[in-house]
DNA sequence: TAGATTGTTAATCGATTAACAATC
DNA sequence: TAGATTGTTAATCGATTAACAATC
C-alpha cells in the first residue's frame, strides 16, 4: 500500500476534524505550550481523547506514551498531512461587501492562504483598490487563471450568478471552491466544494431555542 | 411521549439537514414548482432519497404515495419545525469589515433574522451608521440585552476578544451565538454555538488537491 | 520503578441504505 | 387499474468508544 492508497482511506470526516485539532494545537503554542495530551486536546475541542488518537493514527505515531504529544511536533505534522506546509494561491470572486470582508480578513494571509486576484463584474467596481489588491473584471478571469499558480477560489458574488461563476471556474481548472453564496452549487466529483452559509447554522439553532 | 420527548430524540444530524432541505425546496419554490420528490431533492442535494425520507419521518408524513411531496406544504412544515415561521431578533457583535458585511446581508432578514443591534468596543466606531443601524458602545451591551427580545447572538470580533464577548452574552441569557472568530469557544451545555471559520473549509480541502 | 499516556484492537453505537408493503 | 413514490422496517455500513498492552 503506497502513500496514495493510504490517504485515498482515511475518512471524510476523519480529515475533516484535522484542521481543528491544528487550531487548538496553535493556540496552544501561542500560550508557549510545549506538549499536550490527548486527553487535554479532547477537553477543549469536546472530541473524546480516544478519537484524536485513533484519527492521528491514520497518518502515523505522533506521542510518546507516557508523555503525549509535542505542540510543535504535531502543528507539523499536521501542516505536513493538509499540505499547509507551503503557500496556496487563492482567487476571489466577487467585491462586495462580504468579498470586501474576505479580502480584508488577515487570517487567511497568516496562515499560507494568499489572495492574489478579485474579480467583479460591476463595471463601477472594477479598477477599485481592495487592500494590496485591484479589482479585475470579470471578462479577465479565464484568461488571468490561464496564467497564475492559483489553486483555489472564493465565491463570493451574489446566490443568482453563483453557479454560472463556478462553471467558469471548473472549466478554467479549479479544483477546489470554497462557496458563500447561498445555493447549493453543482460541480464535477473531482472538485472540491465547501459551504459557508451562515443562515444554515442559524436555522439549525432556532431548533432547540 | 409528548412533543418534546419526540423532539429531544431526534438525532442532531437529522436538525441540521433540515435547513438544507428548506433551502432546496425554496429554491424550486422560486423556479414555480409545485411537487416534488425525495429522488429529486436528493440528487440537488447530493442525499440518498431514503435519508431524507427518513429524516423527515422523524417529525410526522408530508407526503403522498406516488405524487411526492407539495412543496409549499413542506416548506411551511419545515419552517415551523425548526421554529423559522417566526421572527428573530439577532444582535450582532463587531462593526469591522466582517460586522459591515454581515449587517448588510439581505439573506437574515428575508429568512425571519433581523439584526437589530451593532456593538462595537471600538470608540470611533460607535455611533456609526450601518444601513439602518447605529453602532452601539461595548458599555451598553447588557442593559440593551435585558430591554430586547434578542435570542440570538452573532460574535464577529477578533479572536482574542471572542471569548469574553461570549462570556457576556451567556451572562446575559443569550441561548444561541453564531460564532465567527477563529477560535473555539467555550459555553455552557445549555448554549447552541455554531461556528464559521472559513479556514476550517480550506484546510480540509488542501488535504485532497 | 511507578505512573501516565500512547497506539490499536475489538465491541458498541448510531447512522445510512435497501427493500417493500401501503397507497395515492 | 398500473405506475409511482411514500413511510418504515430490517440489514448494512461506518464511526465512535472502551479497554488494554506497550512503552516512555
Amino acid at each position: 500500500m503506497d502513500l496514495d492508497d493510504r490517504r485515498r482511506q482515511v475518512p471524510n470526516i476523519v480529515v475533516s476534524r484535522l484542521p481543528l485539532y491544528l487550531r487548538a494545537l496553535t493556540h496552544l503554542a501561542d500560550r508557549g505550550q510545549a506538549v499536550t495530551s490527548s486527553l487535554e486536546l479532547g477537553r477543549t475541542l469536546s472530541i473524546s481523547p480516544a478519537q484524536i488518537r485513533k484519527d492521528l493514527s491514520y497518518f502515523g505515531e505522533f506521542g510518546k506514551q507516557g508523555m503525549g504529544y509535542e505542540v510543535d511536533r504535531l502543528i507539523r505534522a499536521l501542516s505536513r498531512i493538509l499540505q499547509l506546509d507551503r503557500s496556496w494561491d487563492v482567487a476571489l470572486i466577487g467585491a462586495g461587501h462580504l468579498g470586501t470582508a474576505i479580502a480584508h480578513y488577515a487570517g487567511f494571509t497568516n496562515r499560507g492562504f494568499r489572495i492574489t486576484a478579485v474579480f467583479d463584474a460591476e463595471p463601477s467596481k472594477v479598477g477599485q483598490r481592495l487592500g494590496r489588491l485591484t479589482v479585475r473584471p470579470m471578462d479577465d478571469l479565464e484568461t488571468w487563471l490561464a496564467r497564475s499558480r492559483v489553486g483555489l477560489a472564493i465565491v463570493a458574488v451574489p446566490a443568482s450568478a453563483a453557479q454560472e461563476v463556478t462553471d467558469r471556474l471548473v472549466r478554467a481548472g479549479i479544483k477546489a471552491i470554497l462557496n458563500y453564496a447561498p445555493i447549493n452549487l453543482e460541480v464535477p466529483p473531482e472538485v472540491r466544494i465547501h459551504h459557508i452559509d451562515p443562515l444554515i447554522g442559524l436555522q439549525a439553532m432556532t431548533y432547540y431555542l
